[in-house]
DNA sequence: GCAAAAGTGTTCTCGGTACACCCATGC
DNA sequence: GCATGGGTGTACCGAGAACACTTTTGC
């Protein structure tokens, strides 16, 4: 019974959600549609799925034309599949959330489809076109339960940063204050983080020590048990 | 420029592993398949979306086909898009896992294009069709994760259970010995089972309390910030 | 010298873990 | 009366949370 026609008349599409982080802030990658449907609306960046392309290659392809950026934090998180969800056809749509350096990023400018691309507050975002506010919700929530399990944060940063940013950045992606000297020393106490020996620079006040992560020791000390938590 | 043909041909499906607990074990509903491809191989009980079905929709119908059951718990796991992954098309499909309580399923039977369908222990499966294995890998992690931070352990169990009954489920998917003691004091404390001042009959030894899940009572201390961790 | 952020230790509380014996029933 | 699993309490330890002052730099 599979396999008849009709079966194969539909498509699927990937819409990645690229995170950024500045200034103390979460930021989202979206576009400004210039064709209908929801002409001028904002949106994810998402594309089409290429018949000869396997599923997880997409979205690297999507990411690549849009930020340039190659060797990304990618991580799938849900399909969305009502009927109507497209008004043109059936089109099944997988979600992913992408974590990068927004400094590392091409200044983003207008594409094929795109009279806009721009980074957006995450808690500025109103409405977006297709189910596209609902696929923002569930990334955020993905990447919310996965910051306090994995060591993920430092994909949004500079290779090296200062405790304060990483702090930073977990009050901003949770959505809560920390202690200072608690977070400092639950972070430093895993063992994880490479003190360089270097400081900041040309700040007006007493500069910070730079850190990097240490993706060796991580790997090292989970297969000894060690598991990651914030 | 999306919406070409051949970007239309294509199909999608789901693949539920059905999961259910007996004596201790953890077991996963099969088929046997009776036809091409992977004739008399095992299988996921898997099935194409129907054009005007939404996507959540379908794991629902394959359900009901194999179980009986209408009232399941379901979860959507994640999407399995190798472009060479069906032999006979391009065909992305959706892994689902779902609990239900074994003994309120219908005595498996041949389907249409199943031989066989069986409950097999999760550590007795062997090579499945297609990517079927790495699907059932891929549900057994996710419901290892969802069992220690959501209370879905009860959709495995008779409505009224007792704390051995529970407990041997835990250790059966978690996959370690738990402390009984410890295991009473914590699942109670948090105030989310009903004692049903109900016992255990016919048993050769001193009779067990039973209890149920108290749905309510979860949901409410939810709101008020609790949040559930085994 | 002042503004601005960096850096640092101790105390308390609570939850996790380890551990052994009596109880109720069927046969 | 014996075999079988049910049911219970306490002590210890370590992690999380609360909390305030000194240091270093640029201007």
């Amino acid at each position: 019974m599979p396999f008849r026609e009709d079966f194969l008349i539909s498509a699927f599409s990937v819409d990645p959600v690229i995170f950024g982080f500045d200034k103390g802030t979460l930021k989202i990658l979206l576009i400004k549609r210039n064709e209908d449907p929801f002409q001028s609306n904002w949106a994810l960046p998402g594309e089409l799925v290429f018949p000869n392309e396997d599923l997880d290659d997409a979205p690297l392809r999507v990411l690549k034309e849009a930020t340039g950026l190659t060797d990304v934090f990618l991580e799938q998180v849900q399909a969305f599949g009502k009927v109507d969800r497209h008004p043109l056809g059936r089109v099944l749509t997988i979600a992913y959330y992408s974590l990068v350096n927004i400094h590392k990023v091409k200044p983003p400018k207008a594409a094929a489809f795109a009279e806009k691309v721009e980074w957006i507050d995450v808690d500025k975002i109103r409405e977006l076109a297709f189910d596209h506010s609902e696929i923002v919700k569930a990334c955020l929530k993905q990447l919310r339960l996965n910051l306090r399990i994995h060591p993920i944060g430092f994909e949004l940063l500079p290779e090296k940063f200062t405790l304060t940013e990483l702090q930073s950045l977990y009050e901003a992606v949770l959505q809560k204050q920390l202690d200072k000297r608690n977070f400092r020393k639950k972070i430093l106490s895993m063992g994880i983080l490479k003190d360089i020996k270097e400081y900041q620079k040309g700040v007006a006040h007493r500069p910070a020590k730079l850190y990097t992560f240490d993706a060796e020791k991580y790997e090292l000390s989970v297969k000894e048990g060690f598991s990651f938590e914030m």
